[in-house]
DNA sequence: AAAATTTCCGTGCACGGTAACGGAAAATCA
DNA sequence: TGATTTTCCGTTACCGTGCACGGAAATTTT
């Protein structure tokens, strides 16, 4: 069933041997113009398609997938993400198809770079790739296209036009969303929105696009809702809870609050001294201190876009492509963007 | 890389031909009693593993899988979960796996039966199975256990310990977690559910545990809260309508609305003309009018269990466990309770 | 004890594709 | 023109299993 056409059916019909078949196939050179054409067109006309198995089973080699990610740190983000890795279906490498990580510190684009350089000596079949830098990664890039080696992104993406495929979340809605879940469709009073403060030379702000989305949201449901900020430094849990303290204190009237990255868990100290019936405290990512924060009801609830589903449809999206030849049904697959409260936490 | 051990190696090690050790592999008999313990002795030890490849590859059968559902019409949630069969990942099907479809009335018993014959008939490697009727489901799994074909549940299950692998809601937590989105938290005023009238001698009611959920929710968190029924026919719009209409004129108060089927966009035409700011009113199941009318706003939130993922998951895991002979690693999924506003459904 | 069964097992081909090997034909060199 | 190199292609031996066929050995029948 399915392809009857075999090599040996193309190598009869065109009067050839199936070793030539072969070379055209896999494009070894020595073949006669000629032939290679006369190959190729009835390939065409049968819409000849190998047979994985037997290819699998006569070479023998399956592929080699890098992934590149910045080191997670444990209880990170990038934590999450690695654990993708383990959560490929077990039909995928059954494939033959075998991951290797690789990553790089995601505060310096040396490192990065010199991961990149690693990755490309390990001449891998395809890469997923979890991009921070942009310069560095146009290169990268630039590389693996000459090469002729496929890549994904997750998480984010470039421009680029020639990426096999993106899982990501949409930033922008993201920030919207939020913004609806922190004030559950009803006029509040103000909100607090708690930022980590970086250095203007480090990299631009991941999570610019969702605060506008926020912001927009805000704006159009609830425009007489005052929105501040205030800056933590994450390294400094003192310093955070002093924030928090002295804000508070200038402004009892504030009630709900909301952080644009992962580290909503860093407010949790605070948080639990200081309850209030009634406040709303949204944030972003089910971080294993997120969750806790979540279920102890400090939390009221988190968006998360589960990098660790992105990092394994990716892996198996690349498979596919590799070995079966079947590209990627969309380019851009925005992820789902998950609410979570602690009553439906559990299943996740 | 992986299992290095072949037939061969076998073969070599107890001195008998790859013959009579495929014999015993494939229990077909025509072996002595001594050679056959010679040869399991052999495999337990080296850890053999047939190579998927090369058997699918002689062999070239594959696999058959019977998917058993209600019949879905048009729009409804069985048609969304029959959508599921398509969405298979490619690598599933390239292991060489085939899915077979068979429907029964939902609302008749011997129709169900009737099914689960034509299934036995088939022959399948393995089932999936939405078990509505208990009695008719204990047999029909008797059947399957005897000829020894594996079986997985979506949606529901029976207490049989048989079963392969389970994928579906937690139907009380559903409940718990509706309430909590229909509350927002808040203390609010009196809610109504909408049910659906049914026959006492039809099937058991199969939302009544999420209605216990909901139930035990607002009393712990909103005693005060008081908590209304009434009951609508699915066939009959205008009485629905009408349903409603005299239900608030009665009881203006009432604020919120919620009902436990998938059918919450039947209420779609009173909503719409009678829209109440800060009425909140939630539903179940991702159907595409019920999606529609989350997006024109009319439904505040859908609680989601994605029927159709249920389904390809129970798929994928089948053909691994008959395949690959990889047993899922949790018998029991229970799957996600996606919170669907009208900010995230276009992710979903 | 010879013949007829039955039990048990080895051999060999097929599945579809890969790639090394070696040789014929064509092109280049002397 | 003969020798040498290049280009191109067919042959062949696998890869690990499945399975049909046939035959040797053990058992039962005459």
């Amino acid at each position: 069933m399915e392809n009857k056409v075999t090599i040996n059916d193309i190598a009869r019909l065109t009067g050839l041997s199936k070793g030539t078949v072969d070379r055209v196939l896999h494009k070894r050179g020595e073949v006669s113009k000629k032939s290679y054409e006369k190959v190729m067109k009835v390939i065409e006309e049968l819409g000849y398609k190998p047979n994985v198995f037997a290819s699998l089973l006569a070479g023998g080699k399956g592929c080699q997938i890098a992934v590149v990610l910045p080191s997670g740190e444990k209880g990170s983000y990038w934590e999450l993400a690695e654990s993708g890795i383990a959560k490929v279906g077990a039909d995928v490498e059954a494939l033959g198809v075998r991951t290797q990580l690789f990553t790089y510190d995601q505060y310096k684009p040396e490192s990065f770079h010199q991961t990149c350089t690693e990755v490309l000596e390990a001449a891998p079949d395809g890469v997923v790739l979890a991009p921070l830098f942009k310069e560095e990664t146009s290169q990268f890039v630039l590389d693996l296209e000459e090469k002729g080696i496929p890549y994904v992104f997750v998480d984010s993406r470039l421009e680029s036009e020639h990426y096999l495929a993106y899982f990501g979340m949409p930033m922008y809605q993201s920030g919207y969303l939020c913004a609806d879940q922190l004030t559950g469709g009803f006029a509040i009073g103000s909100v607090l929105i708690v930022r980590v403060r970086r250095d203007k030379d480090q990299q631009a702000d991941p999570t610019k696009n969702r605060r506008a989305g926020f912001i927009d949201y805000m704006l159009e449901h609830s425009p007489e809702c005052s929105v501040s900020n205030i800056f933590i430094d994450p390294n400094d849990p003192e310093g955070t809870y002093n924030a928090l303290d002295s804000y508070f204190k200038a402004h009892p009237e504030t009630r709900h609050i909301v952080m644009f990255n992962s580290r909503i868990h860093l407010l949790v100290p605070w948080l639990a001294d200081h309850p209030v019936k009634g406040r709303r405290v949204v944030g972003f990512d089910n971080l294993p201190e997120n969750i806790a924060a979540l279920r102890r009801g400090v939390v009221t609830s988190l968006i998360g876009q589960r990098p660790d589903v992105q990092v394994s449809r990716a892996i198996e999206a690349l498979a596919e492509a590799i070995v079966l030849g079947q590209l990627p049904p969309q380019k851009d697959a925005f992820m789902h963007m998950d609410i979570l409260t602690r009553y439906n936490v559990d299943y996740y």
